[in-house]
DNA sequence: GGCCTGAATGACAGCGCTTTCACTCAATGA
DNA sequence: TCATTGAGTGAAAGCGCTGTCATTCAGGCC
């Protein structure tokens, strides 16, 4: 039923081979053999067959995408950009999700079809021994998004948080007079989380700011999460004059609806900031002062990682770290923009 | 490099058909044998060639997923469903997306890329020539998600609207007062925008409530419009007494900020409701009165429509239909929740 | 013993493609 | 005139797998 290259040939009176070699532009064909031939493949509507194909050349021009979990707007967003910048270069995308709790046996059934995709960009929320041991078994070129496994041969991708996350408590601190921090974080183990822990850390301490090691909440960058969080300790903070720091806008977003509720100013009397800037900072009331990380940037880029490692194997690992950007809006109290 | 099913029936001692065989559970291979396979494909780590599988079988046990675009939550959770249902199933999922406003020819280089993918489920913001042309096209089984291409064999999945529309504008009618009304849509052919404006329609007519044509606006279902849209009118709006009914979330909240910026109270000088209930809606100010979509069941449902058809290929067209729910929030004017 | 049966396995023909190698046949130079 | 070129093409060998058919051989029956 489907049409083959031998149906090809057969209509325009030539070889498979002659077929072969005008979709592939290779070996010189005369133009008259070649305008034969392509008018018999419009004609048929002809599509060379990709498993033939791949047995052959051992590409298949997929890409995979491995996610921890493709809820939230962060997810979605590394899936746009690099379905993009992979249809720019003629590649297709691959996606799947692992779940965030997973211990490394769900990462291995879904990166084990490497044997079919040309490459994989994999993202995990947490490097452990099974991660680690999991991703050296991958054969095709791998790139790591916001993350580094060591041991394992890969390039990356990340997002310099740092730099953001530094703008971001130097804002607070310097323009909108914070003195005591609350953090909110993820998992201790959690790549984001350790970064902008210890960006905060490192500015706290350069300007002689307090952290208490009791300020510091490990959730699970949920709204509901933080929301519960901030209806408990609300008041408090409040009361003791602190700012929060909460490590996506998910949570910020909770701990404001929290203040809100108990009747607390946003930011006179507590001011909070987020981190991602994603759609929902815009949409908060006070809107949310956060760090814009490029996420879309994020995908492409590993796409783009992926097809220069498949040209160039022999190429050193490469990182390439992406800028994050402080936005201030009006959850921490100075709105500098206007 | 890469070890083949040769490999591993020279390290069993056996012939590649046994091998084979021990890998597909067909016709019996003796208990012994098998182990001594099984060990060697452990031992060899070894992975059938998906290629190679693929040329012989005609199934690639990949799914396609063409979205018209990949930006907002609506699609990013389409994609989350149908990833978890097909990771279930057993399938792989691959995704692209095509403009909006894509004339037909990028849909068609997306879809027929068909030759890989073992069924694909699209969904088009709008049917047209160009669209129907391509999608007949397609020579394995296609799902069409929310929409229908007449003259095209495929079975569908599509949300009803209606009934959740129907509840939001009797709930803005009759327990809101609304008298008056202003629709906010998308392009006039676009599928949703249609069924939305017609519920809406049908209500007011039973009502005897008003919609002026002049008083139903065309957008793109952005935020940045809808706020334009929201500059210009809502102090007419609002001294008119009139209620927005915006065709999804993001215009609502664009049409909200734009009436809180110019001094209208919401719901109380002007009710805006929305649909979708994305993640924003419960973060606007007030929180958004709007129509729940399942989402992600969409995605779930296009992948099990797919399979099914994969397993029976002459079952009849099966449109599988899924409802839609009124939620109520602070937007319109009475919270019935609380 | 000769024959049949059926379980277990092997040999081999493709699937549709790329690629190597060989071939044809002008045009060219000696 | 004849060997030599090289552009253009075809024949055929796989790529790794599945599935059909053939083969082997122990056990059961007459």
């Amino acid at each position: 039923m489907p049409v083959s290259i031998q149906d090809v040939a057969d209509r325009a009176n030539v070889s498979i081979s002659t077929v072969s070699r005008v979709l592939n532009r290779r070996n010189i064909v005369n133009d008259v053999t070649r305008k034969r031939v392509e008018s018999a493949i419009e004609e048929l509507g002809y599509r060379p067959n990709v498993f033939a194909r791949g047995l052959m050349l051992r590409r298949s021009h997929i890409l995979g995408l491995v996610l921890p979990d493709l809820h939230g707007e962060f997810y979605s967003e590394i899936i746009r950009g690099a379905n993009a910048r992979a249809r720019e270069l003629g590649y297709k995308l691959m996606i799947s999700s692992v779940a965030a709790d997973d211990d490394g046996s769900e990462l291995m059934a879904t990166v084990a079809d490497q044997a079919l995709v040309d490459g994989v960009a994999v993202m995990v929320s947490e490097v452990n021994a099974r991660t680690r041991a999991t991703l050296s078994t991958v054969k095709v070129p791998l790139v790591v998004l916001d993350g580094e496994v060591q041991g394992v041969r890969h390039d990356s991708v990340v997002i310099d948080q740092r730099l953001g996350a530094v703008a971001l408590i130097e804002h607070l601190i310097r323009d909108c007079g914070a003195r005591r921090l609350v953090f909110v974080g993820g998992l201790p183990t959690n790549f984001d989380t350790i970064e902008r822990l210890a960006a905060l850390q490192q500015v706290a301490a350069d300007a002689d700011v307090k952290i208490d090691p009791g300020n510091v909440y490990h959730l699970d960058y949920q709204y509901d999460t933080a929301f519960e969080l901030g209806q408990k300790r609300v008041k408090e903070w409040s009361r003791r004059r602190f700012s929060v720091f909460a490590a996506n806008d998910e949570m910020a977003a909770g701990i404001i609806d929290a203040a809100i509720d108990a009747g607390i100013s946003v930011p006179d009397e507590l001011p909070v900031v987020g981190f991602d800037d994603t759609r929902i900072a815009a949409m908060t009331r006070p809107r949310l002062t956060t760090v814009s990380v490029p996420m879309s940037s994020m995908g492409a880029a590993a796409v783009d990682l992926l097809c220069q490692r498949l040209e160039d194997p022999s190429r050193p690992a490469t990182k390439l770290t992406l800028q994050s950007e402080l936005v201030v809006r009006e959850s921490c109290g100075v709105n500098s923009q206007t």
